[in-house]
DNA sequence: GTCTATACACCGATAGAC
DNA sequence: GTCTATCGGTGTATAGAC
């Protein structure tokens, strides 16, 4: 987890989009879901995926990188599935759906708390913050535009509240916490229902 | 951070609640904030308390157990902030204020984080997390009568959401991001102002 | 592209001196 | 109560054979 050395020899590296590479990023989301960050070593990830231990540093140089590779992956999914929501019918009901159901939470909620002592993955999740609150909010201001001329409530307040509302409980749900979780759905529900309406 | 080996034979032990000990738990708590949970060794936690690292199984036993008693005492502390808030005058008001401001924040993250893999911090938070919904909603219940007779809006399920905005917020403003956080602030402002007006 | 062999550092934990 | 010495195990990473 930490750069060792820095050889400016040039040294011998495969393609990370082969089948191989592709496995490896596959076991670090397995591992880091199953046992969290810390189990994140090149013989557990790579084991999972049956493969030589050693095959790490072939295809990725360090356990870094690979972290860093596999992080972008799933950034680009998620950025994916945001855009998609966001510019569906009904937006706020969509991306409530997306964020509260999300079986990638726990993967989400290892990478954030990865973000504040890497350095790599803190850019990494930064800059990806920043670009999520930016993206075509066009689909869902039209919803709002009532409740906005009452209040001070944009879009993207909006959108980030349910994307934290939706973490923190599939995250709850995934360790077994239940109590007042379909309160808060309700909540929640009743909410996007009167702000975004059936049209 | 694995259970090792289980001596039936009793060992040495010293008293947890001793100035070596809450030294050590202190120290837990600063090197999860600063690098992470899986930087918890014995050793750099001993190091950063400027003691002997064989102390940890001298006081704790394991590191398990050390990490335990700090889990413990970090719940206690919450606890009470959380009982202090929900009691004051203007419940919400203050509930909102403790959650989003906390310093701890980044140190919860960690422990989540931690819950969904180590078995014993896992059945803390847990039981932490059924405790918080119970305790006394008796302040917070009046100033939502109006809304509850409207909606499906019940105490446990505001506070909740109060708490996961604010908890979330805290954690990507420690991370540097900053882009929509003060449209999220003025939200939530508002709903707790409607909510609970002066009285 | 995948394997074995090897380096060196750090890990949790224990035993026993002081 | 704190120290030194020591154990076996595992970590990242490299070199080089096939």
């Amino acid at each position: 987890m930490k750069a060792e050395e820095q050889t400016s020899a040039a040294r011998r590296r495969g393609a990370q989009d082969s089948a191989s590479g592709a496995a490896l990023m596959d076991a670090v989301e397995a591992v880091m879901r199953q046992d969290g960050y810390a189990a994140l070593t090149a013989r557990r990830v790579a084991g999972h995926a049956k493969l030589n231990y050693q095959l790490v540093f072939y295809y990725f140089g360090s356990m870094d990188e690979l972290l860093l590779a596999t992080y972008r992956r799933h950034i680009g999914r998620y950025r994916e599935a945001a855009k998609e929501a966001l510019q569906s019918d009904r937006p706020l009901h969509a991306y409530w759906a997306a964020s509260s159901k999300l079986a990638d939470a726990v993967l989400n909620m290892e990478f954030i708390a990865l973000s504040n002592h890497n350095e790599l993955i803190r850019a990494e999740t930064v800059m990806f913050g920043e670009e999520l609150r930016t993206i075509d909010f066009h689909h869902v201001a039209p919803a709002l535009q009532e409740a906005t001329a009452e209040a001070k409530v944009t879009p993207a307040a909006i959108v980030m509240v349910l994307n934290y509302v939706g973490s923190l409980l599939s995250v709850e749900s995934a360790l077994g916490i239940q109590g007042v979780h379909s309160e808060i759905r309700a909540l929640v529900d009743w909410c996007v229902d009167r702000l975004e309406s059936d049209r």
